[in-house]
DNA sequence: TTGACAAGCAACCATTTGGTTGCCTATTAT
DNA sequence: ATAATAGGCAACCAAATGGTTGCTTGTCAA
C-alpha cells in the first residue's frame, strides 16, 4: 500500500497513468511522445509503477507493451479513502464548530 | 491536487491523519505521543498536511489544536479514483487477455 | 547481413525529503 | 515572580528522488 502511495505521490507518474487509461497498451517510446523528458527517466517512472503494481508489461518482440492494473487504486479507494468516509460529515462539523468558536 | 498526493505518500503522515480520524482535535504533543520521532519532526509533518489542507488548526492558549479535514480526501476519491473506475473491468479484461496470450 | 529501431544498464548529478540537535518564545500554574 | 509546559525557529545532515548522458543489447526489416 506504500508503495502504492508513493508512486501515485509523482505528477508524472500519474499522468502517465492517465494516458495508460486513455488508450492500453503502449510501448515505450509511445509513452515518451510529448513528454519533456528523456527515455530514460520515463523508463524509471514506469519501473516504479511497475514495482507498485500499477503496470503489468508484457514484452513483444522488441516492444514491451504497458498495461494499467487498474486494482491498486480501486484498493486505495475501498481501504482507504471508505474509511475517513465514515465519519466524514462529523469531522465537517467540528471543523465548522472551531472556525465559529474562532470568530466570536 | 498534487499537494495532497505528496502528503498522503508518507506513511508517518497518513498514520498522523488515522490518529486524528480516531480523535480529533488533538495538540502537537499529544500526537507525539509513542511515535518514534522528535516533536521537531511531527511539526514538520503536521505542517506539510496544513499546507496541502489536509489538517486545520486553532490556538487554544499555548496550545495548538489539530482537525482533520475531510474535503480533499474526498475529493480524491471523487475527482481521481472514480475516474479509474470507469473502464476498471475493461482494463482487468485487457489485463486478463494478454496473460492468457502469453502462456500459449 | 547490416543498419535502424526499441529498450536496458550504469554512472553521475542536483535537489528534495525526513530527520536530528540546540536554542528561543509564549502561556499557564504555583 | 518564576518555573514548568506547549510550541516555534533555524541550522545541519544523510539518504532518497528525479533527472541526465553515454553506451550496450536485442530484434526486425532492407
Amino acid at each position: 500500500m506504500n508503495e502504492v502511495f508513493k508512486a501515485l505521490a509523482d505528477a508524472s507518474r500519474r499522468s502517465l497513468l492517465d494516458r495508460l487509461h486513455a488508450r492500453n497498451g503502449q510501448t515505450l517510446n509511445e509513452l515518451c511522445e510529448g513528454l519533456e523528458m528523456t527515455r530514460q527517466a520515463v523508463t524509471k517512472h514506469l519501473a516504479i509503477l511497475e514495482a507498485a503494481n500499477l503496470v503489468t508489461t508484457f514484452r513483444h518482440g522488441r516492444e514491451k507493451l504497458h498495461y494499467l492494473n487498474p486494482v491498486p487504486i480501486h484498493q486505495i479507494g475501498e481501504r482507504w479513502i471508505r474509511k475517513f468516509e465514515r465519519g466524514r460529515l462529523a469531522a465537517l462539523g467540528e471543523l465548522k464548530r472551531q472556525l465559529e468558536k474562532r470568530d466570536e
